[in-house]
DNA sequence: CTACATGCAAAGAGTTTGCATCCGC
DNA sequence: GCGGATGCAAACTCTTTGCATGTAG
């Protein structure tokens, strides 16, 4: 499967927090690698970055960070709250700055287009599940697999 | 490993089906190893195994099966829509023999506990989908993450 | 100055592959 | 007997970790 491209939906994206901000707030040290990463991914924020992508784009800036950086740092920022761990199936994960709105990800099987979807659209399924199994579904977001409108042809 | 384009063709929603008969009406070789490995399966149909659960399990009866064996069979299954690949989030497959309605898995984020729901529970999902981003849902699985009955308290 | 962060190398999990041997058909 | 299947070891990908050095606050 190529590797996952965004397409830009119709609805309206919220900007991130200042990671830089956040991070003094709590007491973390902002370094030049933890910058050079939070912008990256803010500039890059309509498509799904793969650890190694972002080794790629960083180290094309500071070629001296080394990828256990990238992977603490990524960590960190999860930790904190300010970029999503997705996993979109694959069996790696893909990182993208936050939102204020939780979406859900629509992949399309044939050529891995990733796609944004708000979270109401999955309507009355949180009570459908509580009705039919019990469990409350959590604000994690779903993946969802299916052919996009291109490669339905 | 990248995911092959459609991993659920249509045609393999059915219930578990001999897997010694589709092997050898498809050409393989019925070997002591891939009947064991799909008898386990079918005899563990309601658990998920990962892989190497599976290993352990082969190998209490066949302990010279190697592992190797074992994923190429796997494959094999999957390819062949005799068994389900699923991920449940984290980052092992799961497998169990394919069911014959479309069911999807609710992982609960506390105990890790998996129910089964049917794919009706998701109601005009598809329909809704469509409507907002013009894909096509797959006839895959999808994985949720909620809370189970037991630990929402 | 003093934790915390980084670079480096190595390890670790999960999975795949090359190749010689084996065995189902 | 032929060609696919297996066992074995090694490789591969993605990610984590131990430890000495570096640097932000």
């Amino acid at each position: 499967m190529p590797r996952p491209a965004h397409e830009h939906p119709h609805g309206h994206e919220h900007a991130p927090r200042s990671a830089p901000a956040v991070l003094r707030s709590r007491g973390r040290r902002l370094t030049p690698q933890r910058q050079l990463i939070w912008e990256i991914l803010v500039a890059e924020a309509d498509r799904h970055l793969s650890a190694d992508e972002l080794v790629l784009r960083v180290q094309e800036r500071l070629p001296d960070v080394n990828e256990s950086t990238i992977y603490r740092t990524l960590d960190l920022l999860v930790e904190e709250g300010l970029v999503l761990r997705t996993h979109l199936g694959a069996d790696r994960a893909y990182y993208e700055p936050a939102h204020e709105h939780p979406h859900h990800h629509l992949v399309c099987e044939s050529c891995g287009a990733v796609a944004h979807v708000h979270g109401q659209v999955l309507g009355d399924l949180a009570a459908r599940v509580d009705e039919h199994a019990g469990y409350a579904l959590g604000p994690g977001e779903i993946t969802l697999f299916g052919l996009c409108p291109a490669c339905r042809r």
